[in-house]
DNA sequence: GATGAATGAGGCTTCATTCAT
DNA sequence: CATGAATGAAGCCTCATTCAT
């Protein structure tokens, strides 16, 4: 019974993701959502309060597995650049398995500033804490150069940001996680010659 | 007669720019930034074809300024790291010197993916040649390394933006350009010790 | 469930027929028609897609019935004086019964010339058709001299037409059909002295 | 100076017919009607107090420049019948002469209940009674038979009518005045053989 | 729990009219 | 007289949300 109500409000998500990308949020009708999820549209109101709520639980539910994966596949791996290209491979691998997602992500996300600054807050806090920490500990073996890592957990993400971003307008379909090598290699190492 | 024309049109873009970052995009009412820019509702309609044509104007406006001040700026710089410093001071000072047209920039111009492909194919595509054309020149002068351009581009890109969202939402009022240097030190010579 | 939607909708068509004959399609508000007919403005666009539509419908429906009706009183007479007659009494009958309809019908349906051509083209037609048979049966059995039938159809139409549009422009409430014998007499016997 | 004012209101008259007989009425733009006479918006305000009094304003002139005309026309005719087929024909070529005023006649005629009752007292009053007049001329000189003259009035202009406006649907751009003859025939001697 | 018809507040936009130049 | 930029009231329609069935 209570996986039955969990399934169909998965339904949901799916269905307004979907949506969403298609339209982005505020183009979207809650009965657009509901016809897609193959619901009535008072039934959405049964497992949302509102069609916001919709939207915050997609990050939610998102960010949630997103970090959970993340943490155990990061747990055996101690070598900070090796952590690194990691973070950016499952990061562009998460988001380039699902374009739609994506595009909730990289275009929603951006709902509105007080929207951000909740999630900046609480969800994400903990995946930039989890870039900070890896360079911290680089910079006590010594690998990384003083560098405030807050500045640095910046960086490195809006690298990885751009990159995702910049596949979504792209109309070509390539394999988003390949750049996560270089990627971390131009960060390391930076672009200059030797 | 022109020139008033002109000043009336400005005044309802900037107040456009204060609602916009203020409310966003959707939840802006035109009847707000009428009110803000001291006209009735209808005169908005006399400048504007519509609420969107104001927002589009806004990017027009503000990234054909920001791509003529730069290349004014960029003309008598031909060292490639200078150069890349440069630019990411001009692209941290301008939106650092209106929070509101940052605001905009930063979380509207990502509100809708159409909307997005429209800039980035025209207006934009002129910065990233900036970007790119640099880095290309770098490599011929054997600064820097090998490394496709364009990836380059969106990197040294995705770092300046992440650093100008991230100032949006910090509620401190820092000198947002005077990451330049250190960003582009991070970019040109990594994270890596020596 | 169904006939409760068409009662709906009926009552809705009632309540446009209403309001325009006492305004004007221009000058009516949809919001009147709403109240009128005892729904939420909202309610009106979930039967019909626009406020032309409603105007449409009306129109349909009112000529729809009358031919429909007329073709069923007619079917046993054969004289072609009688049917005319009989077509005459019917259509002066049909909007001498609902003056709000009949004022749509007189005021309204000339409003717009694309408008009438869509009618007068579909659903008109019928009833154009059912005047001139008529005409053309008389001809063949000699009782009506040779003339053109569609311009016959014209004449006729026209001197039914006026007697109504005269009714509703006099305040006297008197029985539009008693006109149906005469005005046929006329028709049949002209004006001439014997 | 005073014939150059008449002049422009004329121009101004000239280019409402046309904007009115395209769109209509209520879909006519005073700047449409401006641009099409080559003044400023509110020049027409300056001859006229409202859009609505350029629609009298047509209806005015039109009528009294036609029973003007007719008056002289009919002087030297005593002949009931030849009286009744000048009617129409005058009637005929007049509207037959200038789509664009036939439109708007027809059409636009019907603004609204109120708007034609006011003109069916006063202006075209006149020309009913040239019709009635007539008819009952002809009643005396045993011509015509015994019939009440206003109902005989109203038979005869809504033929002439219904041919206008058949002429006005119909894309083919025939004569009109040429129906006069036989539409007068039929009148007075209706449709029966012999 | 599920439905979907009904609600009604409110937005974008139009356009007749005015009035300072 | 002529202009046309500015006004602002008001309408059509949308759509998130509710609630009787």
């Amino acid at each position: 019974m209570k996986l039955k109500k969990e399934e169909k409000k998965n339904q949901i998500i799916q269905a307004a993701i979907r949506t969403f990308a298609k339209n982005g949020y505020f183009n979207s009708r809650v009965s657009e959502i509901a016809k897609e999820a193959g619901v009535a549209d008072g039934t959405i109101y049964i497992y949302f309060k509102s069609k916001d709520e919709i939207l915050s639980a997609i990050f939610d539910e998102a960010l949630d597995k997103f970090v959970a994966v993340s943490e155990e596949r990061l747990k055996n791996i101690s070598d900070p650049i090796e952590r690194l290209e990691a973070i950016a491979f499952l990061h562009l691998q998460y988001l380039g398995a699902n374009r739609d997602l994506a595009t909730v992500f990289q275009i929603e996300f951006r709902h509105n500033i007080v929207f951000m600054e909740k999630f900046t807050r609480s969800k994400l806090r903990d995946y930039f804490r989890i870039i900070r920490e890896t360079i911290e500990s680089g910079q006590q073996k010594k690998v990384f150069r003083k560098l405030d890592p807050k500045f640095g957990t910046k960086l490195f993400f809006g690298m990885i940001d751009e990159m995702v971003t910049s596949w979504l307008l792209s109309k070509k379909d390539y394999q988003l996680e390949k750049a996560a090598k270089s990627l971390t290699r131009a960060f390391v190492f930076g672009l200059a010659e030797c």
